[in-house]
This record gives C-alpha cells, sequence and structure tokens, in this order.
DNA sequence: CTGAAAGCGCTAACAT
DNA sequence: ATGTTAGCGCTTTCAG
C-alpha cells in the first residue's frame, strides 16, 4: 500500500528532512547541488506534486485568479467577447503557473449566491470582474470585501478601483469621423444599452464626433440589446428615417442591422455605410465584411490579469486605470476599401 | 486591528468551542437550536466565511472541479460550443456550491505544463476532459493519475472511461435519411476533421445512412477543420461535381458552404440542400436558415458534471457512457420548411 | 449536545 | 546547507 506522498516521504527516501525537499520543489538557492538532484530523482521517479491546499493554507495564497462575469451570461456568451477574454486571461495565467476559476453569474444573485462564494478566503487570490453595468452591486460587493480585484471596463461612479478599459468614446468619434469623412450627411445610431458603461462611452463618442463636424443624428437613434435581432429591428426602424450611414456599437448587433438593410432592397456601401465596434466577428461572416472599431480584447484581458497580480502582491497600490486605444479596420461595409485591408 | 476571522474568534464571540461553530457551519444535526441561533448571529454580523484552503486540506476535498479544454483553442473558441458548453457546467457547479477551473491548453504541451498542473493533489477534486482527438495524450494521463475525471465525447480507443457524448453518428444518419427523402440524389459530405472521434462519428453516420438507401457520396467529400472558411473552401471545390445535397459536419463550416454556394450564383435550397450539424448558431444569422442536426451541448455539460460528482463521491464505479440523442431541426436550406419549426 | 485534541501537508522562522 | 519547530484554519475522532 503506497502511502501518500507528502514532503516528509519524499525526505525520508532521499535521506533529507522535509524542509530541504520543499525548498527544491520551490527553487529555493541554498541547497547543495548534489542534494538538490537526489531529491530531485527521487520526486521524478514518485510523481510527486505538492498539495495545493496545504500550500495554500500555509503560505496564504492560492495561485488560482477568479473571473466573474455576471448575468445576462445566456445571450452574453453567443458574443466572442467573452471567449476572447478568457483566452487572454488563460494565456495570462498559464505564464505564471496560476489557475482560472470562472465564476457565471446566474439570473438575480439570490442568497449564498456566487458573489459570497467569490469572496471566500483561501479560494482565490484575487478577482477579475467583467461586464459593468451601472451602478453594479458587484463592485460595491468587492470594495467591501477583502479581496484584491481589478474591474474590466470602467465602473460608472469613479470610484477608486484598478480598471482596465478600452477607448471606447475615442474609438466612436473615430467611426463619426471617418463617416463624416466619407460625406455621409445623415448619420445613424444603434446604441449600446444605456445601462452599460461601454454602451454609453460609444454613444458619447459617436455623437461627439459628428458634432465635430456640424453633424448630427437627430432622431436617427435606437438602442438595441447587444443581440443581433434588437441590431436588425433597430435598423429596419431606422430606415423610415432615410440614414445613409450607421454606427453600430457592436458587431452582433451590426450583423443584424446589415440583415435589415438587405431585407429591405437597398445596399450596403451603396445606400447606407456602416460601422460597427469590437472587431470580433470573422470579416468574412458578412456580406458585405464589416468596417469595425477593433478593441483588443485578448490584451485586455492578459493586461488586467498582470495588473491584478500586481495587486495581490502589494506592487500596485494606488488606484489605477489602464486604457488600451482601439483602431479603425476599413472594409466594405462603409463605402471605402482600400486595398489589403 | 481585527484578528483574523476563524472558527475560533466566532466560537470566541458565541461562547461555544470551534467544533461547535464547524458544526453549525456545516449544518451538522445534534447542535441544540438555542446554540445554533447564537452562532449563526455571530457568523451574520462578522461575515465570516470558513477559509477554503483549510477546508481542503482537512477534509481532503476542494470543491472545485476543472474543465480541460485542450489545444486549438484559438480556433474552437470563436464557435459557440465552448461556450454553451462552460455555461451547461457551470449552471451545474452552482447548483451544488462548487467551483469551476477553467484549464485551457495553449500549443503543445510541454514540460511544466497546465497537463501537469491539473493533476495537482487538493486543487480540484476531479475534471472534466474535452475535446477528444484521437489517440489523444491527455486520455492516458489522466488515467495515469489518481485523480476522477470524465470525458465529452467518444475517447477513440473503448477504454474504460466515464463518458458523456452526443449521437454523433445518429444524428448524422437522420441527415442522410432526411436529403434522401427530399428526392436529393447526389449527395456531398463536408466532414469533419478525421482526427476527432466527433468528425469520424458524423462522417459514417451519414455514410451509413446513404447507403440505407442506396445513395453515395462517390467523390463528393471533402474535409474541412471546423472554420468557417475551410466550409467555404470544401464547397466550392465541391460545386464541380455539381452536388444536389451536402452535408456539413458543423454550423460553422456550413456558414461557409453556404456563401459559398451564394457567390457561385447558386440557390440554397433550390439548386443545393444543405444540412448541417450542431445547432448552435442562431437560425437568424444566415439566409436561408440552417436546417441542423441539433446536439443538446448545455445539457452534456450538466450531465457530465453530475456524472463527475458521482464519480469523486464514489457513487459511480463502474465505467459508464452516456449519450445523448440528437434532433433534426428543420430549417429552410434543406428546401422544406414546415410551418412553426 | 458540546469540548478537547490530533492531525491534514505545507511554509517559514529559527537553530545549528 | 540542512534540520527542527510552530503554526495556517479546518474537520474529525473521541470523551464526556
Amino acid at each position: 500500500m503506497a502511502r501518500r506522498l507528502n514532503l516528509e516521504e519524499i525526505g525520508r527516501r532521499a535521506g533529507v528532512s522535509r524542509s530541504t525537499v520543499s525548498r527544491v520543489v520551490n527553487g529555493e538557492p541554498h541547497v547543495r547541488s548534489e542534494t538538490k538532484k537526489r531529491v530531485e530523482a527521487v520526486i521524478a521517479e514518485t510523481g510527486y506534486r505538492p498539495h495545493a491546499a496545504a500550500r495554500s493554507l500555509a503560505s496564504n495564497n492560492t495561485g488560482v485568479i477568479g473571473l466573474v462575469i455576471p448575468s445576462a451570461v445566456e445571450t452574453l456568451f453567443d458574443d466572442p467577447y467573452f471567449g476572447r477574454l478568457i483566452l487572454g486571461i488563460s494565456a495570462a495565467t498559464n505564464e505564471v503557473d496560476m489557475t482560472l476559476a470562472l465564476f457565471l453569474f446566474g439570473e438575480e444573485p439570490d442568497e449564498g449566491s456566487i458573489i459570497y462564494r467569490v469572496v471566500t478566503p483561501g479560494l482565490v487570490d484575487g478577482v477579475i470582474v467583467t461586464a459593468t453595468t451601472r451602478g453594479d452591486p458587484l463592485i460595491d460587493h468587492m470594495q467591501g470585501a477583502d479581496m484584491p480585484f481589478v474591474v474590466i471596463g470602467r465602473p460608472d461612479s469613479a470610484r477608486s478601483t484598478f480598471c482596465v478599459d478600452v477607448d471606447n468614446r475615442g474609438g466612436a468619434r473615430a467611426a463619426a469621423l471617418h463617416l463624416a469623412a466619407l460625406g455621409r450627411r445623415r448619420p445613424a445610431l444603434i446604441a449600446a444599452p444605456s445601462n452599460t458603461t461601454a454602451g454609453v462611452d460609444r454613444r458619447n463618442g459617436f455623437l461627439e464626433g459628428l458634432s465635430e463636424v456640424g453633424l448630427s443624428v437627430e432622431n436617427r437613434i435606437r438602442e438595441g440589446d447587444w443581440t443581433q435581432g434588437s441590431g436588425r429591428e433597430a435598423m429596419s426602424l431606422l430606415l423610415t428615417e432615410r440614414p445613409d450611414a450607421v454606427f453600430v456599437a457592436s458587431d452582433r448587433m451590426a450583423v443584424g442591422a446589415l440583415r435589415a438593410i438587405s431585407e429591405a432592397g437597398l445596399n450596403c456601401p451603396g445606400d447606407i455605410s456602416v460601422v460597427s465596434f469590437d472587431g470580433l466577428v470573422p470579416p468574412d461572416l458578412t456580406m458585405p465584411r464589416l468596417t469595425s472599431v477593433v478593441q483588443p480584447v485578448t490584451e485586455v484581458g492578459k493586461r488586467a490579469t498582470r495588473l491584478l497580480r500586481s495587486v495581490i502582491d502589494g506592487t500596485s497600490t494606488t488606484p489605477e486605470h489602464v486604457v488600451f486605444p482601439t483602431r479603425l479596420a476599413v472594409r466594405e461595409s462603409c463605402g471605402s476599401a482600400p486595398p489589403g485591408s
């Protein structure tokens, strides 16, 4: 009967104490290379791996970071956004041998819900919170708890948190300027939900850009709910206003908008220029290919992970806002298709 | 200076020992209701939460299950499949207050890679392994390790593992029969990678269905790599063979196939019937709406989680294969659109 | 019904 | 350079 493999047992077999084994396992410097070799041999042949929970308990860190994705996930997971974000975070945690725990909220956070589980001591070292809606109670909850966290997106109030966001406002503004430069005079807007900060920022950025060049959406504005269906419906309603361009605050809604345009017998970009936000759907998914404001989601995930690590280890103490720039990828849907883009 | 909240401290404040507090926390029966009330009051007012690592160490279970998604994730995450799967698993873990840890492999599993981290003792209670390719070394690795696991999909060799799969073969066969019933005589196949068991099963099922009704694909067969682009390319190559129907082994490849058909100036379903496998893309994404063999991904995730729990707690000991049925959702792309589907 | 005490396997001072 | 020791906070016998 193989006795349970632990430091003591490895030490016994290598003829050293458990401390020495611990030192070897953790790559500490002051071990004679001969001893080290012997211990490593035993570890290799036994396949010993240190017990994670014991380690966490003694060292007071778990090597796990949590990713919290609240509510509406059903809808949200059809969006490539979260997949990409997870990819980025996962790449960053793998790099430093940490583990990613995923906390997906269901509907309303009831008692004993995930929201409490996230702040359980000894479970994760810190968490990344996503999908910021305005007045998100989760943020308050995290602030009250003794748990390092960073926010992806911009929390609505200027509370002191660490966060990583993209320049939603600047990106949307660039879209407006681009459409204006193409000579469009009756721009429309299909906005994202106004209870999200990203939605608000994209809307404001677009309106701001328009007004800089003397344009306005007037009543050519609708709000979608991120889904393709809502984009389609919004577009079909907007068509009665005869817009010659539309900025759609997300890729998925833009796919719906394209569909509405084509169903109405109109041509994109001939009759209407379309620019979307996100840059997450493969260009070939749509005809014509979508011009989009591209946000670097995977990078955001990586950066958030690194920032969180620095918060955890105390390197970062002053709340910090990281903002990634966006970039306009011009393709066919806006009526100008420079070669090679 | 608030001392660290632990059982001892809660006990002190409630005037009982830490054992009693432990009993209350774990809902054990033999506690006088008055004592229990007092303890609960203290817990509520202090916001005490038991330390997860300490608990794991003492009780030898972590309350965490791992989900392993190996290689090719970059590509795979554009597919709604993994999102849905995660949703199902997450729903099932939330139900029983467990936590989900996500292990995404990068490229080749090098030394010290995730593959080893997954089997760290005291980190997770068990793992769910996905995306089975033929001869997957991960399965061997898991069998060697002392870690409960279940496989989603069908491992290629009939090794003794717990697994949850969908009836790929039966679903593909149904697609063949359906196309034949519609009067199609020159069926084509865009297969999924033959290094995956799902790809093999879908291919075999389709061919089997055809041969049952005296049809064959002859040389009207290509293999894609799950991506939309590969579906498009495969279809455009197949067109020279003048097929009047095609079964595409995944939704995403089918979207590409539809594009190729339309680019060739042909009409679906007029000239070519299309049936896909998965049922994961929203029907409204494509024109015409796709007829698909629908697989219950979220259910698979839930079931796998429950099965894993029973393996962990020793309820299930004999390797068990759960197979979910698929269902054919008939829509416009196959040339028959019954009302209400 | 409740308390005392012995670990779970590890890290981290402190000795040597 | 290595061993000894004292916990980390909890569960779990075992007494009472």
